[in-house]
DNA sequence: ACATAATAGTTCAAACATGAACATTAAGCA
DNA sequence: TGCTTAATGTTCATGTTTGAACTATTATGT
């Protein structure tokens, strides 16, 4: 019953996503070194990212893709909008929300810190086989899945 | 040479990773919630998990291991010391040093902690085989390695 | 021994993230 | 139609993280 008799270290599941944190945050920090010529932050290409890939979102679905609060993508925004990175619109339907695109600037960004994100992905996951690296990516979307309901 | 012929979503390294990111993310997330009733946040868990393995870790160590800069051990460690949950005692040989050891309370604080910790980390990997986990394991500790040195 | 480097920890200001309270707008429903 | 409830985004106070400058102590090299 006592923990000590069966400590988490012990166990292959705990030991094993412990190391999977670990490398979450070196690749994190390191991404952020590399992408400091850009001045582009981590969270900030989060942003372009989802920007790109689903042009015309509200802040609020932004947040909850990022998995961060409202106030956060208010606080956000304002940085890269007054570089010319993107654009909020007034929603003519709904005049609650902000309809979110990049701008030609924000594109050709993102583009060159692609590019240094690709690179170190590259560097980090190239030890793995195609399909050791299939396979991660499936059990960690499962993750992401069994945990939204938890 | 367009970086859009060849866009990251497409390249599996990359979406895996991302996949590897987000489930770290959720995992983080959902312990800060677990946590919340030990009025305890993840980073000072990681902060006792590091002291219970390594009894006498300076600030410095402590530091290194959990990735981030000296400043913010001396920040984070009053809170937990007020609570009395760790010591911090002059190293005799080098006055510089501080070593750190967890108390009585510390100790068991933790154990607490890792309980939940522990359930949340098997919700998470029990869809994993063990194979598929000793493998994940083994891939990210590799990462971690490589990106030492970039 | 002495000057110089390096190291451990602290301080401080700035950047960042968070969550509750709020204003505005929309939707549901009597 | 009106009234209530829900949703979007902002504001603000709080707490956290960071890196540069600083003090004190130890190591190194001549």
């Amino acid at each position: 019953m006592n923990i000590k008799q069966d400590l988490p270290w012990d166990n292959p599941r705990f030991r094993n996503w412990v190391a999977v944190a670990r490398a979450c945050h070196v690749v994190e920090r390191t991404l952020a070194v590399k992408l400091a010529p850009l001045d582009l932050k981590p969270a900030q290409l989060d942003v372009l990212m989802n920007l790109y890939r689903h042009p015309g979102m509200s802040q609020h679905d932004l947040a909850r893709r990022l998995l961060v609060g409202r106030s956060n993508i208010t606080m956000l925004l304002p940085q890269l909008e007054t570089r010319d990175l993107l654009r909020r619109e007034s929603d003519e339907k709904d005049k609650r929300v902000l309809r979110l695109t990049l701008t030609e600037a924000g594109e050709a960004l993102l583009m060159r810190a692609l590019k240094v994100h690709m690179t170190l992905i590259e560097k980090a996951m190239s030890q793995s086989t195609p399909e050791q690296c299939d396979m991660i990516g499936e059990q960690m979307r499962k993750i992401a899945e069994v945990l939204k309901t938890a």
